[in-house]
DNA sequence: CGGTGTCTTGAATACCATCAAGTCTTGTGG
DNA sequence: CCACAAGACTTGATGGTATTCAAGACACCG
């Protein structure tokens, strides 16, 4: 959660890399020079590119700002988002710390969607042709980045059949899961009833989710009220784990 | 559509090749060695593997099913389906003729989803390792995949937007559109106003826009009653295609 | 010929959206 | 530091869209 910052931790000494270094695909591929856990490739001095901050509810990158770049993001959430013409929104996903932000980047010249930052985002630069020279080569690191992309499959039919045939309680139900899930397999949540940091707004559910900020509103207080989760101080606590579970799959 | 057999066409002579097979992934990329556009490379005669028939509303293949290889469909309509357990489906994606299964069979042991026949469909199956291999050697049959894969994304991440913040109405006709559009790509439309092969019964078009065919009778019934299109003898005309066309984006 | 699958239409109902008002928090500039 | 504005959340009342239930017409097939 607090976690020192990346480059710092890891130029100072690679013992101390915060939890989204250590989870990250530049720093499990061993593409990232900053935090490199083994002696870089030779490549990999080129593909590293500049380091950004972007503050919260700010855009991260727009279709026609990555020329030949992939984004990894070192610190905080986004979240890729579709935006129609009449002011109504879709989120397709979030991408948590550590994840780069679509694998679609590697072989698109443009993302079909916006970036959109959450909390302050802190994100690095990657050149997108040194990457896929890298994965030409480099037999594990196309299999990871394949895995990766399947993953990213998987998740965009999930919400599909999420939208398509679930009620409103199960479509909330599944995404908290869905990211406590994701969270927990980064190390990033505590306790056996998992607390997470959860920087959300309500209105990011609801567009994830397909449902108005007040309807959201009125599930997670029926979710409080039966002891389900707790939210406070942007942080979650799933208090139920097996009743939650049960309610996001009813059918 | 009532297009001669893919296999007999091709072995009789290169020039009565079906539409189908015309536009066919396999064909293209020059790695279906029964109707090779071109002397097929070395490993071609390795990766074609039988031809399958399968009656109309059967299963194709399933989770376990595909040990190592990829289905190429040569004729007829199928669907990949999630089925869940209360009985309720949805439709993840058309897979029209000529279509890979899915590109994702390339890189995973298991689709993540039932295939289902529409019509009666027939495929060839390619081995995965083999197909694997070739787009390691050929950079433009990597390329041609690679971006097949990135046209199933944006169709997924369209039908997710479709879902989050679409009205019944402009799901059925941004459905009835977007296959008139693959149908016109492949060369499968007729005429101005587009008449197409249309094999979609009402309860397909329920279980992709994730409403009740009940309801999808009666939206296709007004656009009948204003003269939107017209279905009959399993075949679509859009009689309008500009008003259409706003009706399915009104935001 | 019955059986099954498909489509249509109407009536009643449920779920979620919209509208509206109010509280509380967060951020900002004077 | 305070005042004000903007954003975030809650709650209740009302309404619309799509579902559910039900009944009937029609085509196709064994």
């Amino acid at each position: 959660m607090n976690s020192p910052c990346a480059v710092c931790a890891a130029e100072a000494d690679v013992e101390y890399l915060p939890l989204t270094c250590r989870a990250c695909q530049g720093y499990e591929n061993g593409f990232c020079a900053f935090v490199a856990k083994a002696p870089p490739p030779a490549a990999t001095t080129q593909i590293a590119q500049t380091v950004t901050t972007v503050p919260a509810r700010r855009i991260v990158c727009r279709e026609r700002d990555l020329q030949d770049s992939v984004p990894i993001i070192c610190h905080g959430w986004a979240a890729s988002v579709v935006a129609l013409s009449g002011g109504s929104r879709q989120i397709l996903a979030f991408v948590l710390p550590g994840e780069m932000i679509s694998t679609a980047l590697l072989v698109a010249t443009r993302p079909h969607c916006l970036i959109e930052a959450i909390t302050e985002v802190r994100y690095r630069l990657f050149s997108r042709t040194a990457l896929q020279e890298m994965m030409r080569r480099d037999a594990r690191l196309m299999e990871n980045i394949s895995r990766a992309w399947f993953e990213e499959r998987v998740q965009a039919d999930q919400l599909i059949t999420d939208l398509g045939v679930r009620s409103a309680t199960e479509r909330i139900a599944r995404l908290l899961l869905n990211l406590a899930d994701r969270l927990k397999q980064r190390g990033m949540t505590q306790g056996e009833a998992p607390v997470m940091e959860f920087p959300l707004r309500q209105h990011h559910i609801a567009d994830a989710t397909g449902l108005t900020p007040v309807h959201v509103s009125k599930v997670l207080s029926e979710f409080r009220r039966n002891g389900l989760i707790e939210i406070s101080d942007r942080s979650l606590t799933i208090l139920d784990p097996a009743r939650f579970h049960r309610i996001a799959d009813m059918r």
